[in-house]
DNA sequence: GATGAATGAGCGTTCATTCAT
DNA sequence: GATGAATGAACGCTCATTCAT
């Protein structure tokens, strides 16, 4: 029956314009200051509507939230592979600046991520949802994981704990961006959040790399 | 008059009361969570009061982590100072340890030092108590900067942008301790916070150090 | 017609499905927590289809009751007959003793009757239902005026207002069964619901009496 | 100081305004359909200091509660006492209309009374509030003790354990109490409450009393 | 200077009921 | 007749801030 199908498709398009009107609002002016009467009267459905669709304001953010490191995880799979062969070190490259590129295009993403705070958010939304926003995290981590241990197994990089390094990266990484946020700080730094970043991402892999004059020896 | 010297001491009193309070509450139960009533109650003077010596909640947050910052300094410059001479290297190590060793002591300074870049913290501080915020932070970088400054000079590290690698290593930092509040990232990366942290440390400076063979090349 | 009977008895069957998921989800969770949600889920129909068969949420619970009154007048009648003959003290005992049978199977009919004096249920329900609901109660009474009448009858009771008479032994079983709900003040008085209806019971009948003496006259 | 004083007083007042808004619209509307909002409005005072004189809706009605309970062990106390010498029976007697009389005056508090849910009102106040609501039941219970047993004492009133009397009293008066609130059921029982009341004060009391013929021998 | 009573907008969530399909 | 998506008013409670005294 194609009424059947066509309800299916407006529920979808209905939820839809409640996670864009959500990712509007949340993203003007932050998770905490935004509320879910914002979120309907920008998604123009009441607000029991809105509890129709999601469960919580929670789930919302947990949803946009996987929506977008999907879209995230996409990236950095496509920066991984390509056509030709690739280094170890080039493929980190490529996955720092995809990782780059996708918050300079969804800068707001990495601030959601932030706001989903410590306690609250794991105790109001289904321990299922969370597992999946952890999971994606979990697997943008294996891209990275899975370049150094290329490194490591042809012999630029020294020899170490992958996912340890892997963690390292992202959190350097995560802490430039954060860094550079706030205007000021930037300032205090005195350069382009886009240079300190790609500094950091070579000075990691700079220090991942072997120690060469064990090569060439004394 | 001895009357205004006792009048402007006593005033200072009430405010340090203030913000002992504060810090009390604030670290007891959160930020967000914790109420001004709380603090007043805590200190002992009534709400009125409480906004007699400072204009906001915020505000009174802003200085507590002046305060904080203004300790976390010392460390800084006690650590960097040593009575024998110290390499480039071990200041470095001296001066992560030491910031480690003040969030481990003052955990809830991290989170309140995060909570300030949530909430719209910028906008209800008055710009004068932000910029003393922020040049706290500087002054902590310069620690950082003169230690990477002395490694160059050495030739232990190779020349860099040294207000750059200084950014790199505080954001590095920051990233793994911020990474690490998340229980369930910390399953995640499957370590101690402590351990990553030290290793996050290494690799910074192991990517700043300068490639020897080039030291020992033609 | 054929289908038109169908018709009737599955619309009828329907409407008892209805009712027997309102039944259970009224009775786990109390009239005022169970959502009118629960109770089509329960019976797999729709919402929308809970009120095709019912005007409100309250009409509901009306019909609930009524179906528990009939249940409960088909005891009584049995309590009041009985194969041999019975003087009436044993047939108010029995009354008596059905009744608090009835409440102690299905504590919840007492509570629903009790709710339903509570928020307005007079004023959602049609007068008609509600009049159903009041004359099965007056069926009820009609039992208990029946025994008494016959104790007069037999000179065991005193000559008195039968539905007078009647009117006190119910209220009076009432009154013990909504004192005994609460916890705390079934501790208050310190003995069993049971103990404490059956004494209550039997002091009415006693209070009933013909004083012995009266007759025996000097 | 002065000020201080009426500080205080005008505090008080305050209070008891509240007090008498929440007594009116509880009345008004239920417990249940009241809302704090409409408390508020009636007192002319902002939510806020609704909650700043009490800390839950339920802790309103409990005071409400505590202060009619509060008049009518007053009340109890005078009927029980009395210039001249009374009978156990004269005492019962005047204990019960002194009972309905405070209904009469104030029928809403026994809606109140029953208001006081079974879960929910316990879990939502001090205990300290929910035992002073006890005891003072316990307070009017003991009067009705006292009068009972006196009458065992003087011997007009059968052996029996005096606390289950006074229970069986207490429950059928607020039997009578609650079955004539709904004019269907008056109605249906066919006279006026103040009647059924008084046969019911009396069937009991006659329930109680000694058997004569016992006394009178064979 | 200090008090603390008063404010009132704001919040996330629920649910009986309606009505277009 | 049946559906179930949509509604929107309602609710108890909080708390940063103000201001008369």
């Amino acid at each position: 029956m194609t009424t059947r199908a066509r309800r299916e498709r407006e529920k979808e398009e209905r939820r839809q314009s409640i996670l864009r009107a959500a990712r509007e609002v949340f993203f003007e002016n932050g998770f905490h200051r935004a509320t879910v009467d914002n979120v309907a009267e920008r998604a123009e459905v009441s607000k029991g509507t809105v509890y129709l669709y999601f469960e919580s304001k929670e789930t919302i953010l947990a949803h946009l939230l996987l929506e977008g490191l999907g879209e995230l995880l996409g990236e950095l799979e496509q920066a991984y592979a390509a056509d030709e062969p690739l280094t170890a070190d080039e493929r980190l490259q490529r996955l720092g600046r995809a990782y780059l590129r996708f918050f300079q295009r969804e800068p707001e993403y990495f601030r959601l991520l932030m706001a989903m705070d410590r306690g609250r958010f794991q105790d109001s939304v289904t321990p299922e949802v969370y597992q999946k926003v952890l999971s994606a995290s979990l697997e943008g981590l294996g891209w990275v994981m899975k370049a150094i241990q290329q490194g490591i197994d042809e012999g630029v990089f020294r020899y170490c704990d992958v996912r340890q390094a892997a963690s390292i990266l992202w959190a350097t990484l995560n802490g430039v961006l954060e860094l550079m946020e706030h205007p000021l700080r930037r300032e205090m730094v005195g350069m382009e959040r886009e240079n300190l970043y790609q500094a950091a991402l070579e000075t990691i892999i700079h220090g991942l790399r072997a120690i060469p004059e064990q090569q060439g020896g004394a």
